[in-house]
RNA sequence: GCUGCCGUAGCUCAGUGGUAGAGCACUCCCUUGGUAAGGGAGAGGUCGGAGGUUCAAGCCCUCUCGGCAGCACCA
């Protein structure tokens, strides 16, 4: 037992009687069982030597069964309703559960609501679950009479001779791998059925698309409440909605994918832009600006135009002459690179650009500005000598680090993989560079001691990458940062330096971005600042507004000062009430609303009111200027 | 790109074959009010686009463009 003591009871005593044998209420509460550290069927029969701990539902371990479970339910109350549909496969997943159904009719949002009232009917009955195990023989012939064809397939794929479990729940049953809790009934009521989408079988867009099911499930009411309250708030910050409140950009169908930056988004833009170059620059960057437009030699050379074109614009000049639109700024920086002659001396060299590139992104890809056809990259490639590799991405780390604290980010929201060789047929170069550009960069993160995680077949197609991704308000998972060691594309584009002895060299490439693609970049600070940016990034950093229009000539001389100090200000001086122009500007987001009234002019003072906050501050004009330039400083780091 | 849903006023949305609606925003008038909505009046629509069915289409059908939720993709 977890607290040490040792129990004896009779051979085949299963852990729903043991729980029952040490208190009744255990024996009620109980819904699995921990044996030897495994997760078990309430059932299971003890052996001798067994660490078990008994499971309620108050475990944390209790959701992923109540979700599975769950799953099973819907699954019963789908075949009952629609005798017609296949059974694939539910697992449970962060916050509930899905099921994919193959049926040849959609479902509809009505069905949710019928199929939801049918699963409160089975989980009334209290079936139990009960295990069986069988042949495989016997599961295929069995699924295959059912007309069960994706199960079979799924039983088929099983190694020989498993045991293939199967899980009864009153008349119904599904191939399952288990454990289950042990009725229907502990399901409980706290669940709710989300959407419909379609899914791949197995993943796969070659394969069927099946209909998924998306529900949430939860161990009470008051879980499933506070759930659905987060989703909500969510909805309040995204920012497809704020980018609009806010009057930062719009979209429209002429151009989609791109946006139309409006003054007060541009403001947020060029803010972050100029930001980065400070960084970028004191570390060593030096900044160019490329073309968009190439003839399609270039992207030939370099790869991209045989395995990249899919997914670029092209233009047809006619006569077999194509232009392409950069999908990336690589090629354009090794242009540079390759004039005039380069010397070891000149290395490592790290050429940056605010590159604005364009991709051809399928239709059901695009979402807002967080993923577009047109963008630009916070872009950077460092051309050094094999040797200088680790020094180098352990600079980028750094940088890196320190730009996403800066912008609100710390190391906690931050996940970092690696990305390994894709496909023999989807990348270019020899398997010896791509074995010693994979060691480059695990060497790098090991030494500034980064946990990550491989991704194998996930590399660009000349070069292995670090991923650095950062979890937005509605915890989906979006990649920024990634650095990528290539050694393939100075060999293509014939890239090479002189070294010390005279003779020429090629020169390894780190393409580097921190931020990723800016536009995504402000999507997700929106929603992570709910659109309530700090003072040095908020587009209007203050807003002077007037109790009643006798003070329009005092506002517009403090307005003066804020911007003579370089202080992104507004003036409002429409006649309408306070209370309604405070209204106004808070719900814009406005960090800092300045009040002046006949009271302040005659004593030339401000009050200053915080964005959300209740309090005012009164000052003396010059007071006031010197607490905000404060606020407004954008952040330094020495080092 | 695939599956499903959606597209009506600047925005958020109602409108199930019979004369296009609401709230907010906008314009004008009144109001000059001390910290999250003062009052009144007015203007605003080829119902995403094209074709079809029908005496009649915002509504039904086909195609198309765009958006949303997923899936696939994200070099």
């Amino acid at each position: 037992m977890p607290d040490g003591k040792t129990m004896t009871v009779p051979t085949g005593t299963t852990g729903g009687e043991l729980a029952s044998k040490i208190a009744k209420s255990l024996g009620n509460a109980a819904i699995a069982l921990k044996l030897d550290g495994k997760v078990c069927d309430l059932a299971t029969e003890l052996q001798d030597g067994n660490a078990v701990e008994i499971l309620t539902r108050d475990h944390e371990l209790a959701l992923e069964l109540i979700r599975h479970d769950t799953a099973h339910v819907m699954a019963e109350a789908v075949q009952i309703l629609f005798p017609n549909t296949q059974v694939t496969i539910g697992p449970s997943i962060e916050n509930g559960f899905y099921y994919d159904f193959h049926k040849s009719e959609p479902f509809t949002p009505e069905d949710l609501s019928k199929i939801e009232a049918k699963m409160r009917d089975i989980i009334a009955k209290n079936e139990n679950f009960v295990r069986e195990v069988w042949s495989k023989e016997k599961a295929i012939s069995f699924f295959k009479e059912k007309g069960e064809l994706f199960k079979v397939e799924l039983i088929e794929a099983l190694p020989e001779g498993e045991p293939i479990s199967i899980y009864r729940q009153g008349d119904w049953l599904d191939l399952c791998r288990g454990p289950h809790l042990p009725s229907t009934g502990k399901v409980g009521t706290s669940f709710k059925l989300m959407s419909v989408a379609g899914a791949y079988w197995r993943g796969d867009a070659k394969n069927p698309m099946l209909q998924r099911i998306y529900g949430t499930a939860w161990r009470n009411q008051k879980e499933l409440d506070d759930y659905l309250h987060m989703l909500e708030e969510a909805e309040r910050r995204d920012h497809r909605r704020l980018g609009k409140e806010m009057k930062l950009f719009h979209q429209q169908e002429e151009s989609a994918g791109n946006i139309f930056w409006h003054p007060r988004g541009w403001t947020l833009f060029r803010t972050i832009e100029s930001f980065l170059r400070g960084r970028f620059l004191n570390d060593g960057y030096r900044e160019v600006k490329t073309p968009i437009l190439y003839d399609s030699s270039l992207f030939k050379a370099s790869g991209h135009w045989d395995l990249y074109g899919d997914n670029m614009f092209k233009v047809n000049l006619g006569d077999e002459k194509y232009l392409g639109v950069k999908p990336m700024n690589c090629p354009a920086h090794v242009q540079i690179f390759k004039q005039g002659i380069k010397s070891y001396r000149d290395l490592p060299l790290r050429l940056s650009e605010f590159g604005c590139c364009h991709r051809n992104e399928a239709s059901g890809a695009m979402h807002g500005i967080m993923r577009l056809r047109g963008f630009t990259q916070d872009d950077a490639h460092i051309f050094c000598r094999e040797d200088q590799i680790t020094q180098e991405a352990l600079r980028y780390f750094k940088l890196q680090i320190g730009i996403y604290e800066d912008l609100g980010f710390p190391r906690d929201r931050l996940k970092v993989k690696l990305a390994l060789r894709p496909d023999e047929s989807k990348r270019v170069g020899s398997d010896e560079l791509w074995d010693k550009a994979e060691k480059g960069l695990r060497d790098a993160l090991e030494a500034e001691g980064l946990e990550y995680e491989d991704l194998p077949g996930e590399g660009a197609f000349y070069g292995p990458k670090v991923e650095f991704h950062l979890m937005d308000a509605i915890g989906r998972s979006w990649q920024c940062g990634t650095i990528q060691l290539d050694f393939n594309l100075p060999e293509r584009l014939d890239a090479e330096y002189v070294g010390e002895d005279g003779a020429r060299y090629r020169p390894v490439m780190l393409h580097r971005a921190i931020l990723g693609a800016i536009e995504r970049f402000i999507g997700i600070l929106i929603e992570h600042y709910s659109g309530k940016f700090p003072m040095w990034l908020a587009p209007v950093q203050a807003v002077v507004t007037t109790i009643t229009n006798d003070a329009d000539a005092y506002a517009n001389s403090v307005l003066k000062m804020l911007l003579d100090n370089g202080i992104r200000a507004e003036i409002d001086t429409r006649s309408e009430k306070i209370g309604y122009k405070i209204r106004e500007h808070s719900l814009e987001k406005i960090p800092l609303l300045i009040v002046v009234g006949k009271k302040e002019e005659e004593s030339n003072q401000v009050v200053l009111r915080y964005l959300g906050e209740e309090q005012q501050l009164t000052l003396s004009c010059a007071d006031a200027v010197k607490h905000i330039l404060e606020q407004c400083a954008i952040p330094q780091r020495k080092d």
